[in-house]
DNA sequence: CTTATTTAGTTGACTAGGAAACTTCATTCA
DNA sequence: TGAATGAAGTTTCCTAGTCAACTAAATAAG
């Protein structure tokens, strides 16, 4: 009886389920996004100021779970594509206000129309029964477990 | 009867999260494995060498859905931290062959009670029978979609 | 055989993010 | 009201990837 050495596998883990088939999305939807030159984590700042114009960097950053100095190089980037605005606060001298060109208010539609193709495309081989499932297993280890951050990438 | 205008939120789609989960799940455990000063690409390499002593820089590469280039710099520093090997392959001069220490052999081990653990943890809050209904959707994407890599971060 | 092509791996330039130092402005409070 | 504290952003340095150029060795083709 010699003790057995149990050293769990990869894929043991829910874990890495959900990252195996989380990276396969974003990569896929990545590469939708390329063709209008934008790349996920610019779509969902881009989207969060769709609903949110005016919001300050540090608003996003805590929104989306990054750290202050990457929503001041996405937002820079995005600004050198001319799809971001930065103008100062007229209420606070520190503060900034992040909003979007009328070229991105046309682009976000578009975007989006590509997140919803890549998202239909990707679970097209669940039955709906199973994607309402998926779903609600996802949110509800949100709410178990407080997830707050909006994942940007 | 005007258009209505439906640019679809982020939450609508499942990749979102998918995304949310898999970064929060991946989060907790990088901060479990910080403790034993290892990142969960290099616990990715250490486990996937544990099973496949002797492998080859570009058939990790290919598994792990990784460049090359990303393995020499990876087993690099599993080679500084003393955890992994690489010597040349007698059958071919070109070729290495990555291996583990000792050291990281009786780390292994460990590392996967890390990943038990910070699994268990984390869907703690579904039934059984709702963690399998998880994993059998996950697996059922993965097979649809064709997807074989694995995801080291 | 010897030349051309392919394969293995490393390296360097670049990208995107985090951490922390720093500057500027606002707020608190004695 | 003036000094201490705190908050908003930017910047710098670091990490960990990708991509593409490169070197060396193996294989294929004539």
């Amino acid at each position: 009886m010699s003790k057995t050495q149990t050293v769990s596998a990869l894929d043991a883990h829910l874990g890495y389920w959900l990252r195996m088939v989380s990276n396969a999305v974003s990569q896929s939807f990545a590469r939708a996004l390329e063709g209008e030159g934008v790349t996920v984590a610019e779509w969902v700042l881009l989207r969060t100021l769709h609903n949110a114009d005016g919001a300050s960097p540090s608003r996003i950053a805590a929104t989306l779970g990054m750290t202050k100095g990457a929503i001041t190089k996405l937002a820079d980037r995005l600004i050198d594509k001319g799809l971001a605005t930065r103008k100062a606060d007229p209420a606070d001298a520190r503060a900034q206000l992040l909003g979007l060109t009328p070229r991105a208010r046309k682009l976000v539609p578009k975007l989006a129309t590509l997140a919803d193709a890549n998202d239909g495309a990707f679970f097209s081989g669940l039955k709906p029964s199973e994607r309402a499932a998926l779903e609600r297993l996802l949110r509800k280890i949100v709410t178990d477990r407080g997830i707050t951050e909006i994942p940007a990438s």
